[in-house]
DNA sequence: CGAGCGATTGATTTCTTTCAATATCGGTGG
DNA sequence: CCACCGATATTGAAAGAAATCAATCGCTCG
């Protein structure tokens, strides 16, 4: 169980002043719906944690969970140990996205969170959170709401993998290009933050697979690859469908009266 | 979209007094941390609704969401249709359990629900539960826990489409058994409420494959089977690592500093 | 410059699907 | 009560997709 690289909680959160209002991703993140006066408020239990380096844990499994996070800048992967030790991805987080809003339910954080490059996050005390919670109805809807929504995310993620490999990957490049946009980035040419092998370990697949899916999108002309530069020259959409319906499937609507 | 067997909002809840306090899944459902007096305010506003029979949907994709449910007797699957219009069965619902949570942030479901045999649910008016959840707090505790639980099934759901197809069937009937078990239910002898192809359908399988599985299963003695009579006979946890740790996989802690 | 890791590419094997045929179950109507 | 029907389940053979095994390449960092 080496601790290389493990930031301990004392690792200290800087009270610099958070200002959220300025923030680019306010949109997307807790003061979404909150107005000027619930912003104020929430900020002042925002703090900034000192920048996490490539490799670094922002969190453990098993750790206190003390305070949820928001990311600001880098890029970071969330993952859970089988019962083989094995790595299991299961999520990248993205500049003005949550992190450990699973763990609500529990004390302890269920899983793990590494910065994949030099990353800056904002840390929330959890009792000073359902505090203001108890006192802001909207920030409560805001919380219920990206809960409720990171549901379906995985349950979309649930549906690749009934995909094949060539869905799969395509998925997940056009995900990220959506949410790479969505924050004002381009959709179309991006550096991926995580390794070849990471991206196969998400998608359920092997380092070898991806690597090909890459070199064969490329002489499909669909994409452009060096290394982690992507950049996309046609849409994808229409490699997400090659697969005839699968049998059996039929729609649920279809059914005895 | 024919809408035979669907029952409309119309088809009318019935405000019998309903009883949580007797409930045998109140530890399970949402009056799990409610004290008695807050018990007795969530009993105002559950309904019992008219049981629903094989092939019903309880609710529709898009349908206004104006409650959610918990089921009480029976069995239901939900599912989505892909844009193939092929149904992807995204869970099943056992006594107990709740349903309709993941549509917390949207105003419409966003999957289907129907009974795999004839059920009965309780419903929660949505505006009358955000009201109550404003006044007792253990209740908003609970609703959270649940959310945030139902997120950690996905996880684990997810985590699975990365085994094989003996590990995915295999889970899958752990994961039933402890189901059934918390309920005071038999944990090695079992009704399956579902079809193989529905089976196959929620673990990305084929239909084939599951009852190939099955009769496998059966040949290595870790079960009988008779259609859905299902009598776990040895623990199938052996069977959920018989695949050496894909490549790539290494524990996430063993990383540069 | 060499070590080492990540990525790519090739050859082969394994697992799951697909296609196809048959069997069994549950219900219905004669 | 039994024969028949459709739906569901099982089983077999062949094809296909991805994993595994193995070798090479290229880049980055001491």
């Amino acid at each position: 169980m080496p601790t290389v690289g493990y930031a301990p909680s004392s690792r200290g959160s800087i009270r610099t002043p958070v200002n959220c209002h300025d923030c680019a991703f306010k949109r997307f993140c807790l003061p979404a719906y909150l107005d000027e006066a619930e912003t104020v408020r929430l900020e002042a239990i925002v703090k900034r944690n000192r920048p996490l380096h490539k490799g670094d844990h922002l969190f453990r499994a098993g750790d206190a969970m003390q305070q949820i996070y928001a990311l600001r800048s880098g890029a970071l992967k969330t993952y859970l140990l089988n019962q083989d030790g094995a790595e299991q991805i299961t999520g990248f987080v993205l500049p003005g996205e949550l992190i450990g809003l699973d763990a609500f339910g529990s004390s302890l954080f269920p899983s793990y969170a590494m910065a994949l490059e030099t990353s800056l996050v904002c840390s929330i005390a959890l009792t000073e959170l359902e505090e203001l919670a108890d006192a802001i109805p909207h920030l409560r809807k805001q919380l219920f709401n990206t809960l409720s929504r990171e549901l379906h995310v995985e349950q979309e993620h649930l549906n690749h993998n009934r995909a094949s490999a060539e869905q799969r990957l395509s998925m997940f490049l056009l995900n990220l290009s959506a949410r790479y946009s969505r924050r004002g980035l381009s959709a179309v040419k991006f550096i991926l933050p995580m390794s070849r092998g990471e991206i196969a370990n998400y998608l359920g697949l092997t380092t070898e697979t991806v690597s090909r899916l890459f070199t064969r999108f490329r002489l499909q002309g669909l994409l452009e690859v060096q290394g982690r530069e992507i950049q996309l020259t046609r849409p994808l959409f229409w490699v997400t469908t090659p697969h005839p319906v699968p049998a059996g499937a039929l729609p649920g609507a279809i059914i005895h009266a």
